[in-house]
DNA sequence: TATCGAAGGACAAAGAAAGTCAAAGTCTAA
DNA sequence: TTAGACTTTGACTTTCTTTGTCCTTCGATA
């Protein structure tokens, strides 16, 4: 078995009973594994993607750790919409998933309006587009995510 | 669990009720908790910060002190927030001020969490630091205004 | 008022984790 | 069989914490 899916296998065992999050010290794991302290990220970052419903936090330093949260009730309309959107997506594409989104009442008003402030063209100017494309989507997909856990 | 995060929340929990300054002695604090006088200090300055919406004022000599102060809310908090903000913020001091608003109950949680996931460093990989800053100080100050109108 | 002891302050060095990135290795489907 | 996707590794970077040493300030008191 490859040693990314047993790393990806160990991490899920991790979650019993209903728990929504797991904390991990990095060089711990890679050590009982038996593998280098990079390829732990290389599994978060390939597995447990906002895709997959799981957020990510770490703090590096003494004591340090990662902390990973995933999803609990999932919402499937939110849910399908965070899998749908691309590597990238342009302001008129996110703000018409956050109006519909708001429109079905899935989201309040608030958040809509904190949304649509957060993906405006103007706050990435001076960025080029593709770049400032792609970090909105991954804004987006995170701030979904909020949603539903 | 860290000696630093004990020291953190030994002096959040001080706060008690509506408390809005506590004070404390120095090696008394390092005394009751293991650990060396100094360590209070770099605890101080790395969490208890204006950023925050804490005030620090201290005596030394004999009955010395350091007196902790918490930013009271006051109704145009996030106005003078907007333009307190620079034109450029890290994760940890947007985090730290989307914190607050939510402990003064002048932002929900939803909101908060929203905010706390669009200000994420993981949103920006790739992009330089400083850009990446720039980018989330345009954002949080745009956020924010979502509140005031 | 000169001095002493009791605080707190500043700062630097060492230590402890996690992050990044790119090169090299493997696998797989056309 | 070979181009592209996925994995593995490791060297190097950045961030956060702990500890210690020396410095400054203050109040008391001889």
């Amino acid at each position: 078995m490859k040693m990314s899916d047993m790393i990806a296998d160990m991490i899920m065992d991790m979650f019993d009973e209903g728990e929504t999050s797991i904390q991990i010290q990095r060089n711990d794991l890679a050590n009982r594994l038996g593998c280098v302290p990079s390829q732990i990220n290389y599994v978060i970052t390939s597995r447990f993607t906002p895709e997959a419903g799981y957020r990510i936090e770490s703090r590096r330093g003494g004591g340090g750790y990662i902390l990973i949260t995933r999803a609990e009730s999932k919402d499937n309309t939110i849910m399908s919409l965070v899998n749908s959107i691309g590597a990238s997506i342009d302001e008129r594409s996110a703000k018409a998933h956050i109006y519909n989104l708001n429109y079905q009442k899935l989201i309040d008003d608030t958040s809509a309006r904190l949304m649509m402030s957060a993906v405006l063209d103007t706050n990435f100017r001076g960025l080029d587009r593709d770049s400032a494309n792609i970090i909105r989507a991954k804004q987006l997909k995170q701030m979904l995510l909020a949603f539903i856990d």
